[in-house]
RNA sequence: GCCCGGGUGGCGGAAUUGGUAGACGCGCCGGACUCAAAAUCCGGUGGCAGCGAUGUCGUAAGGGUUCGAGUCCCUUCCCGGGUACCA
């Protein structure tokens, strides 16, 4: 039995395809380009996941398949180096980061070359080589410059445990993203850029862009830009003015109490000598919450009155000023005007303490809930009554202009990005301070390189490690001479993300972070693949270096990724699990009760089906079925490494483009990795017979009609399928191909030829071989793509369904140049035995007819 | 709660976008080869009824539009992701 040596074959062609710079980046730009891009990745310890081959194996299969249809293409990789892993790791070890930063990325570059991706390994990229955060720093500088990055004391995310401040992103549920500490608020001196300047941008530019939808929705709702109006309320007692924002300036008569953000600036002024006490008591209380408690006790709503009143200017009533943590102090103006008749949160609100709620739109008859948000008229409003929403908004804004008390305002939820870290591990600011005051490091004293040190422990008082490099930190004023401090912060890992894909175009480029000319050729990037993780920040941040480097006039586009695709994770293999309880084993909906259960799995042949759950084969106990996230602690991590030794790399990526739609969440199948595996073997044997001997089952003979038909079919099938990235129904293509032709005594070489080259993009290793052996001795990397020529689709007869009142009874041949002829169609669907049977004493009254699709008969008793 | 996705055989998934539901793969059943097993090959495989022809039910549930609905519309349920007092 002639049989396929992956491992062999694999490392033969990965050596060659390296020898042979195949897939060097063409320099001419002679012929139309694809930019195509895999999520930088972070090369950690623990190395390759089988998720990454996923995203790297789609964007693999288009590289070499647009390389093939006669594109210059890039397709390049590098590493996301700096971050928080290599730190702690040096805190435990003394290991310097740099140490194990390079051992990673060796061995992440090892398993990429082992999946056989054509990257251009002259190209890539590493954040933490000072050649490449020369240009980091460069950039930040142009921010600098342009009033984008400022410093600010503010209070920030403060996590003890990790020693650093973090961005409101990197903060879930009040705990570190990385790690899962608890992060309280402490105000602290940080870099900080200005996004918000770009929210408009950020958010308009979107509509342009060929990304899926839910992606830009996630992205319109960070922004969070609302439309209304900021209105004035006295305080005439105190001669004091409190500006709210509103998006329902409409309901302006339904104000019945303002409430301030405890931190608000007015609170001490406003507050009576007979409410200081509760007062004092309350701001200090949520000062001291962190952003968990903070949440967690917000379940219920709480505040304190000030004692002072304001007077609201549309009718001049009298209002009281409450202080309460559901008005956040860092959006709109820390203070609102409380409108509980058609504000759930301030109705609420309005109970609790016995407010006053006036309605000022009618709810509909029906309408039974308390505050009312949705449209219509409005109601007890002087003016205003009668007019629905966006009129009577217009007509109040105008008003407010008039009488001086307010204007139209637009508002965002987006903030600041808060740009520093107190880590060792990420790039140095460029950034010098003289007499207190931060000055920009000149342009061609970059890079400022990382000093080495030996502790890498932030100190407790959230001092950086940077700052024990005392001769570093010391330093002088190139311009004056005086004397001066380095910045010891570092950048957020960010920061390297946020540009690497220009880098790619020209690695090597001295004059600028990327060479111009090459970047108005390669730019935008055609095709971006990656995790929907980072829907938000990554490619938020991203797209703001971009506009700004844009405005700096370094790059020609206004958007970096002009089409993103986001794969789907993959999970553990599906698990069964029954649940054992003091020795019985009990149903799975009773284990989700109680606790102290112990999981027993089950095998796929120990349960069965019965209605929509799985029960133990032959009891009433039903059981769990579900495939996990993949996690070490549930001990059902695939290795590609394993799958690679066992099946080969071409398996392992035939099988994650075959188990389902990229786009989706699906679970590991060992079972189906052999699978594929069978097919690989099967179209291999389909070139070296079946027999003990290896023999050519090769033959010179012209293909027959029926062979071109299936190879034509498959040719068309494989295109549309991988330009369309449904590379699972590509995959079945191929498999019907191979399928059929396994039947067939011997395989005309032209055939195999152009079957090799549409395997090729999937299983590039076994297909060099194939190719070389059939006697072709330059690697098929840039042979041309097969074009399928429609006179060999056309067969000489079409299946047809015959339907009677919408039901199929027959199926019927027609001679494909009769398929236009419904009469003779109809005649032959009339002789069917089983027509015959249906049409018996009825008439017929409707013949539908789609040629080549569908006869429907519609009749009548 | 709100905003996005999504529910199709035992499992992963197909279905030319309104035209024969279940392609392809896994699993399972039967057969060939083998002393035997593995591997490989051949055949079968949605449920129910029937020897069969065939009939009938069937794409989360219910309703609607249509000659015809997995696909379009309405209602409900379930699962996944995001987000959370943003005025």
């Amino acid at each position: 039995m002639s049989f396929y040596d992956s491992s062999k074959i694999e490392k033969k062609w990965q050596k060659y395809w390296l020898e042979n710079k195949t897939f060097k980046t063409p320099e001419n730009t002679d012929k139309p380009k694809y930019y195509i891009l895999d999520m930088f990745p972070y090369p950690s310890g623990s190395g390759l996941h089988v998720g990454h081959p996923e995203g790297y194996t789609a964007t693999d299969i288009l590289a070499r398949y647009k390389r093939m249809k006669g594109f210059n293409v890039l397709h390049p990789i590098g590493w996301d180096a700096f971050g928080l892993p290599a730190e702690q790791y040096a805190v435990k070890t003394g290991t310097h980061p740099r140490i194990t930063t390079e051992r990673n990325i060796i061995r992440f570059r090892e398993q990429l070359q082992m999946l056989g991706f054509s990257y251009d390994w002259d190209r890539e990229v590493d954040t933490t080589d000072p050649n490449y955060y020369k240009w980091t720093q460069w950039i930040f500088l142009r921010l600098f410059e342009r009033g984008l990055a400022y410093e600010d004391e503010q209070p920030v995310n403060w996590c003890p445990e990790l020693g650093t401040v973090l961005a409101n992103e990197e903060v879930i549920d009040g705990k570190s993203e990385v790690g899962g500490y608890p992060v309280i608020r402490k105000p602290m001196r940080q870099w900080v850029l200005k996004i918000t300047a770009y929210a408009d941008r950020l958010l308009e530019d979107l509509d342009g862009l060929d990304w899926p939808e839910s992606t830009k929705e996630m992205q319109r709702n960070w922004i969070g830009k609302s439309i209304g109006a900021e209105v004035d309320f006295n305080v005439p007692d105190l001669n004091e003015k409190i500006r709210v924002f509103t998006t329902r300036p409409d309901t302006l008569f339904g104000a019945t109490y303002m409430v301030l953000a405890p931190e608000h600036n007015l609170v001490d002024v406003l507050t009576t000598e007979e409410h200081k006490t509760s007062v004092e008591k309350y701001k200090e209380a949520a000062g001291q919450k962190s952003d968990l408690e903070r949440q967690e006790l917000s379940k219920e709503k709480t505040g304190v009155f000030t004692g002072a009143f304001a007077i609201n200017p549309v009718n001049n009533k009298e209002i009281p000023i409450w202080i309460a943590d559901y008005v956040l102090a860092h959006y709109g103006t820390g203070a609102i005007m409380a409108v509980p008749g058609e504000d759930e949160r301030d109705w609420e609100f309005a109970e609790k303490y016995d407010l006053p709620i006036i309605r000022t739109v009618q709810p509909p008859d029906n309408f039974d809930g308390k505050a009312y948000t949705g449209d219509g008229p409005s109601i007890n409003s002087d003016f205003l009554d009668g007019l629905h929403i966006t009129d009577a908004k217009t007509k109040i804004i105008n008003w407010l202009e008039e009488n001086g008390v307010g204007n139209k305002s637009v508002n965002y939820k987006l903030r600041d990005w808060l740009f520093s870290r107190q880590r060792y591990w990420g790039e140095p600011f460029p950034v010098i301070h003289v007499d207190g005051k931060p000055k920009a490091v000149p342009d061609k004293d970059l890079p400022v390189t990382l000093p080495d040190i030996k502790n890498f422990q932030p100190t407790k008082s959230g001092e950086p490690p940077l700052a024990q490099a005392v001769y570093w930190v010391e330093t002088t004023d190139p311009e004056t001479g005086k004397k001066a401090f380095r910045e010891t912060n570092t950048m957020p890992q960010w920061a390297g993300s946020c540009w690497y894909y220009l880098r790619y175009i020209s690695p090597d480029y001295e004059g600028g972070p990327v060479d111009q000319e090459k970047e108005k050729y390669w730019m935008p990037v055609d095709l971006y693949v990656g995790g929907s993780e980072h829907s938000v920040l990554h490619l938020l941040y991203a797209r703001f270096w971009h506009k700004v480097l844009y405005d700096c006039g370094v790059v020609s586009t206004k958007e970096p990724f002009q089409r993103l695709v986001h794969q789907g994770m993959i999970l553990g293999e599906m698990e069964y699990s029954a649940y054992e309880l003091d020795g019985k084993i009990i149903s799975a909906d009773e284990a989700a009760q109680i606790e102290g259960v112990t999981r027993i799995p089950l095998s796929e042949t120990d349960v069965e089906k019965k209605g929509e759950r799985f029960f133990m084969k032959g009891t009433e106990i039903n059981v769990d079925a579900k495939a996990y996230k993949m996690s070490k602690s549930r001990g059902n991590v695939i290795n590609p490494d394993d799958v690679v030794k066992n099946y080969g790399a071409d398996s392992l990526r035939l099988y994650e483009m075959f188990m389902g739609p990229l786009e989706q969440v699906k679970p590991w199948s060992t079972k189906g990795v052999e699978g594929v595996n069978r097919f690989l073997n099967r179209s291999w044997r389909l070139f070296f017979g079946d027999g003990e001997t290896v023999k050519f089952n090769i033959s010179d003979s012209e293909p027959d009609k029926n062979q071109l038909k299936i190879l034509h079919e498959t040719i068309k099938k494989v295109t549309e399928d991988i330009e369309n990235m449904r590379f699972n129904t590509a995959i079945s293509a191929l498999m019907i191909f191979v399928n059929e032709a396994n039947s067939w005594e011997s395989v005309p070489k032209s055939v195999a030829e152009t079957f090799v080259l549409l395997l090729s993009p999937f299983a590039p290793h076994m297909a060099e071989e194939l190719w070389n052996r059939l006697g072709n001795y330059n690697t098929l990397a840039y042979e041309e793509w097969p074009a399928y020529k429609e006179e060999y689709l056309i067969s000489d007869s079409i299946e047809m369904a015959v339907q009677v009142n919408g039901k199929v009874r027959a199926n019927i041949s027609v001679p494909s140049d009769k398929v236009t002829d419904k009469d003779f169609v109809i005649g032959l669907a009339k002789q069917q035995k089983n027509i015959i049977r249906y049409l018996e004493d009825t008439t017929i009254i409707k013949e539908i007819y789609i040629p080549g699709r569908i006869l429907n008969l519609v009749v009548k008793q």
